[in-house]
DNA sequence: AACGTTTGTGGTATCGTTTTCATATCTTAT
DNA sequence: ATAAGATATGAAAACGATACCACAAACGTT
């Protein structure tokens, strides 16, 4: 494609004349008419690598997620697709496919790129990732996890788990089981089950170690946990899961058992993901507002890469509990326990 | 960050000998090692735009799409960035979020970003679409649609329509309706209604217009135009739907009006989706494989890119019908006719 | 009439790379 | 011993844009 100084001389105008006609004015009208008149004719369009080059704002934004297929991810990143083409920003897309490996690799890559910043949907923060995110220059926002002097985006993960399996215990249940996944994850791990082990405190239980698995993000790992569960001696009359796809398992594996929900065991998981609606019986879950996520992300990072400003803000967005059939109180209740 | 000669100064070699280390070779292994050493030292990596602007390769490949949320595009998205990131090339994001005018758009911004090449999954193409792909001049892939001289990756969607249809009458069906989307969308719409009507034809049957809808392509709107279906004097027996959310939506519809699928009405879907099987009663429908789609375009769009051949290719993905038991052969089913 | 400000102009230096070029050294085959 | 090739080197010229500069014209204000 033609550059500028070409351009302009088929325009018949001067370089910078051209340059200022793409930025700034102080440009006469003869000239700009001179300029649309060939842009028409031709098609010119200027460099955006050449631009980066000489400013040093590259208007790229890198976004790191660790499963795209994974409908929370898709939301958040599509909140920030909205927010950041709009105000003129790209992004460079990285699926890590849950590989913290290739997390840190994306780190260099963006870094190399150049990124005037970075949203990170990661699950995981080992010490290597905060001691690379602390080298990165550019403005960082952190969606889903806090980690302190970051900027981030989260939920109140714990409070969702404890409200949702107070829910349940209100609601009857005497023999709550886990399906949580991995500790390391600190949000949907360790906080989420922090609130679920708060509510049962409250009411004077604790939970039997047999009655916790932990498991991927998947429908087909949640099935495999509910199986384990359910094969030992004792049956739960309530089951909290970590994410909605861990619950649709779950309930694939109790009805394969003959274990009707609510009425033998109640379940609910996180997320109010498409399918939480159109289960066999409609999942109760908490609404997370991923995509407002992204949105906000977004704005954060924007508001940083302007302002410079060095102080890490953290933000936590409400969620709503949406409850559905599967944690009703049924008459049966009592008499299964 | 530094640039390379103050680097080359830091590391004592020259400009040259910097640019080979991070590109070809003939650099003796002296002053590879104090190259290495001074990058551990000050972390210096090579300003890509910089690269850029010089060679006239970005490595950086567009990808526009319609909703990122929708579980078959993030799929192909996810089967993309696996080839694409594994060969060193980016992607720069687009969400168009449906709307056609920033489809369009899009194509300038990344003529403008100097992209090595773009993947469009579109769902509709106007003229305007066709004008404006004729004029970018880097290599293009459709996923999804096929288009007269260009790169595609496509479904057979006339026969996994006219197969799913072709099953359902064969179970019994005598009345069967369609819940497409629009004709605009040559794939999903005009391709899979012909297969719909194709199967009805070879049993000897047409299909009355009022026993045709039209959806967009959520679960809302199957609920709705199966409502819509329901509402006139005849039920059908089968209801062949273009997607699985919108065959989801039109489950739950029926649910409600007291009508058993398949008992009552016979139900399919098209995607395998993750909720088509664990829908209240799971759903028949055909697997598109997504994923090898996104891998079969990156990979397409590389050759176009390496090749520079100008032939436009065309792929066509078989599927795989995955009957469950939304249409199964009922006994109920000869009486409810 | 003298002055300051706004508007408009084009030449040139610069951004951070890679590539070319001219040249030097070291092998190896003749 | 010499030519030919491979290996190695740094200076300088691109690549395609913007920023800075000095300067000119037009304008309004004292």
């Amino acid at each position: 494609m033609m550059n500028i100084s070409e351009f302009a001389q088929i325009a018949g105008v001067s370089k910078s004349a051209v340059s200022r006609y793409f930025n700034d004015g102080y440009l006469s009208e003869d000239k700009r008419e001179r300029i649309e008149a060939a842009i028409a004719q031709t098609g010119y369009a200027p460099n955006i690598a050449a631009r980066a080059v000489r400013t040093r704002v590259t208007k790229l934004v890198g976004v790191i997620l660790p499963k795209l297929s994974s409908e929370s991810c898709a939301r958040v990143t599509e909140g920030i697709s909205e927010v950041l083409n709009r105000e003129g920003y790209k992004i460079l897309l990285i699926n890590t496919a849950n590989d913290a490996h290739q997390e840190i690799e994306s780190l260099e890559l963006l870094r190399q790129n150049r990124v005037d910043g970075i949203i990170l949907l990661a699950t995981v923060f080992t010490d290597l990732h905060k001691s690379v995110l602390s080298k990165v220059r550019v403005p960082i926002v952190l969606v889903g996890q806090q980690l302190k002097g970051f900027n981030c985006i989260c939920h109140n993960d714990e409070e969702v788990a404890y409200t949702l399996t107070r829910r349940m215990l209100q609601n009857g249940a005497k023999h709550p089981a886990l399906i949580g996944v991995l500790q390391e994850d600190r949000a949907a791990g360790a906080a989420r089950r922090a609130g679920f082990e708060k509510a049962l405190e409250e009411f004077g239980m604790t939970c039997d170690p047999r009655m916790m698995e932990t498991a991927q993000f998947t429908m087909d790992s949640g099935y495999d946990c509910m199986r384990r569960i359910v094969s030992r001696r004792q049956i739960p009359d309530a089951v909290f899961c970590a994410t909605d796809d861990i619950a649709a398992g779950a309930m694939l594996c109790l009805r394969e058992n003959g274990l009707r929900v609510p009425e033998d065991v109640m379940v609910c998981g996180v997320g109010d993901s498409k399918i939480a609606r159109i289960l066999y019986t409609p999942l109760t879950t908490a609404r997370l507002h991923h995509k407002t996520a992204g949105i906000e992300a977004a704005n954060m990072l924007l508001s940083a890469i302007r302002s410079k400003s060095v102080v890490p803000r953290s933000l936590q967005l409400g969620y709503d509990v949406i409850e559905r059939q599967s944690t009703q109180q049924t008459e049966l209740k009592y008499e299964t326990v």
